[in-house]
DNA sequence: TATCACGTTTAG
DNA sequence: CTAAACGTGATA
């Protein structure tokens, strides 16, 4: 027994505590919180080994493929919690409630919080604050089946439990939050315990983990310092997904919209703006700027919640601009064309009935 | 080929 | 305005 490792997972979407972690995280926008739900949080539950055994091959993916990041120094990358869109499923904002007691919910927060893409279109109603909207078109394969996406290794940490396997699991809602530990003052033993989340907010009342985030940590068994390698060291980013309510309410709440706006597809980009040197973004210079594509928000790196905080992507923000590699849609790793792509689209979202 | 760097787009 | 991240040329 070397480490053991605790996961949590909260799937609430409201949390009234203030969130934001004064340890070191990145806080772009003031005055975020994460409303707070008790209620829901009682089906979530996880599997436990199941999930430390992906984090675990996470971790040991990264230790040899990242080795030089890893080596070089641990995780040099504060600890920031990236606010990202929580890609979430149509009924789930229709009802607030997903199909599934805590499975997905999990990956995919249960609030519409950004805007999701029909299909090529965009949404403005995103709610999620920063985070990039999400095409709809819920293409994903099946729900549970991430772990036959392409996504290497590392991408099975955090793949979602089947509803199955959710109602199947021991644990409840409540457990879950045990495992959890926060730090009270924000670094307290806790933290060191290694199962905290620098930039977790402190609890209300106990607990204090954005809502639908699932949390990870790995324990050394010897480890107390230093604990090699430990997530409160800030080697993982956590998403906030339930920065979406923050405008309390109204958009939260069931907004539709998300879904259905989209229609308006593209029109919006207006200033062509050619871009000579370098990369430049629209890409396509001369002519009409390819629009940007958004992320499909079903795969499974458009599921992660964290960023890893380790990869090239995530150490390299500030220059390089991408998004966490393991955050990365499969769709858009694929080549703009791929008539494939779309086909599977469709597919998809002909497997979504399975929901309604 | 994979990765980096940068300009750009997009949304709040 | 800011922050996020896409697209792409340059580079390794
Ligand atoms: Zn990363
Ligand atoms: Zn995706």
């Amino acid at each position: 027994m070397a480490n053991m490792s605790s996961s949590v997972c909260m799937e609430t979407p409201h949390a009234h505590g203030h969130a934001h972690g004064h340890a070191h995280n990145y806080t772009p926008t003031p005055g975020r919180d994460f409303p707070l739900q008790m209620e829901s949080c009682m089906n979530p539950v996880l599997d436990y080994s199941a999930q430390m055994e992906r984090y675990r091959s996470f971790a040991n993916f990264y230790a040899k493929s990242s080795a030089a990041a890893a080596a070089a120094g641990p995780f040099p990358q504060t600890a920031k919690i990236a606010r990202i869109a929580a890609p979430i499923f149509p009924s789930a904002r229709i009802s607030a409630m997903p199909p599934w007691p805590c499975d997905n919910a999990m990956l995919w927060g249960r609030k519409p919080a950004a805007a999701v893409n029909v299909n090529g279109a965009h949404a403005h109603r995103a709610t999620m604050p920063r985070a990039e909207p999400v095409n709809v078109h819920m293409p994903a394969k099946h729900l549970g089946q991430d772990s036959a996406l392409p996504m290497p290794t590392a991408d099975n940490f955090l793949s979602p439990l089947t509803a199955e396997q959710c109602r199947g699991l021991p644990v409840g809602g409540a457990e879950c939050m045990n495992r959890l530990k926060v730090p009270p003052g924000g670094a307290g033993e806790a933290e060191r315990g290694g199962a905290t989340f620098g930039g977790m907010p402190p609890p209300l009342g106990g607990l204090s983990l954005p809502p639908g985030v699932i949390v990870m940590t790995t324990l050394h068994s010897g480890a107390g310092s230093s604990s090699g390698v430990t997530m409160s060291d800030s080697a993982f980013q956590i998403a906030n997904a339930a920065a979406d309510c923050q405008h309390s309410g109204s958009s939260c709440s069931g907004s539709p919209a998300a879904l259905s706006a989209n229609a308006s597809a593209s029109g919006s980009c207006s200033g062509a703006s050619n871009s000579s040197g370098g990369g430049g973004g629209g890409g396509g210079n001369g002519g009409a700027a390819k629009r940007k594509r958004k992320r499909c928000g079903v795969c499974a790196p458009c599921r992660r919640l964290i960023n890893c905080g380790v990869c090239s992507s995530c150490r390299n923000r500030k220059t390089g601009h991408q998004i966490c590699k393991f955050r990365k849609c499969e769709e858009l790793k694929k080549k703009p064309g791929s008539a494939v792509e779309r086909a599977s689209s469709v597919g998809a979202a002909d497997t979504f009935r399975w929901f309604f």
